[in-house]
DNA sequence: ATGCCTAACTCCGTTAGA
């Protein structure tokens, strides 16, 4: 099963892209971040005639995530937001269970200008997705958390560390809360499969920092100990971020052993 | 320290992204 987590940034901007992309590559399921869009501005007929059937929790304006399924995959939502904050109304977490594997598909806030009540924010986003990231390993299930994390993991992650110290996606707070995170018993797919290697997920539209590739793994797949076995393969599918009209994010994917 | 670029919404500037 091929899952893939993409920030398209804009799903109606960027729908020949995403189009394009889902052609190409055919990915079973498909977590998608930062829609922009509200529930009745998605593009529902498209995606239908690209073969897929979709869950979106859209917002106007900002936010939104969804979770395509490829026709044949029955996909059963299982809960949309993140309890602890009954004010939040913002659109960043969907699950469903699709081929008896729960995938949480998530678009953690950014945090920037930090410090600042955009960091606090973060900061507790982080506590209620940990909250519910124990839940679902103590329910013994297979589980993929997939999405924007806007998190820089470690120095490897990120072009140029020294310019990221004081960024919300690289404080060490942030880190140290993406770290315990996994370390409840997640496993960081693209990592387990290139432990070594300069993977970027993100480029600033600034500066042609994809050119120069200048960029940021901030995409990441988290397992459950179920399926830490079952990682095949993944990677970045980088070349849609040269495409034209494209999201500031790159595709990425895994393929897990049925 | 900030702009650079891009999108959405509302109206041609503002807000947000990372």
């Amino acid at each position: 099963m091929r899952i893939a987590t993409y920030n398209v940034n804009g799903i109606n901007a960027r729908l020949p892209v995403l189009l394009k992309w889902l052609e190409e590559t055919k990915p079973d399921v498909a977590c998608l971040q930062e829609l922009k869009a509200p529930d009745e501005k998605i593009p529902k007929q498209e995606i239908e005639n690209a073969g897929y059937t979709a869950i979106w929790h859209g917002q106007k304006r900002w936010n939104g995530v969804a979770i395509l399924a490829k026709n044949g995959l029955e996909i059963e939502e299982t809960g949309r937001g993140l309890a602890g904050e009954p004010e939040d109304e913002q659109s960043r977490y969907i699950e469903a269970v699709i081929n008896d594997t729960t995938i949480g598909c998530l678009y953690l806030p950014n945090g920037n200008p930090a410090p600042g009540p955009k960091l606090d924010y973060k900061m507790r986003w982080l506590q209620r997705l940990s909250k519910r990231a124990k839940e679902l390993l103590d329910s013994d299930v297979a589980v993929v958390l997939t999405g924007d994390y806007n998190v820089i993991p470690t120095e490897k992650d990120v072009y140029k560390p020294e310019r990221w110290f004081d960024d919300a996606l690289f404080r060490p707070e942030v880190r140290k809360a993406f770290h315990e995170l996994v370390a409840q018993g997640w496993t960081d797919a693209i990592r387990k499969l290139y432990p070594e290697e300069t993977i970027y997920t993100f480029f600033d539209y600034f500066r042609n920092a994809y050119q120069r590739n200048a960029g940021l793994r901030i995409d990441h797949f988290l397992l459950s100990p179920h399926l830490t076995n079952k990682l095949k393969d993944g990677g970045v599918d980088n070349h849609v971020r040269g495409w034209e009209k494209t999201s500031d994010h790159a595709p990425v994917w895994i393929e897990l052993e049925e």
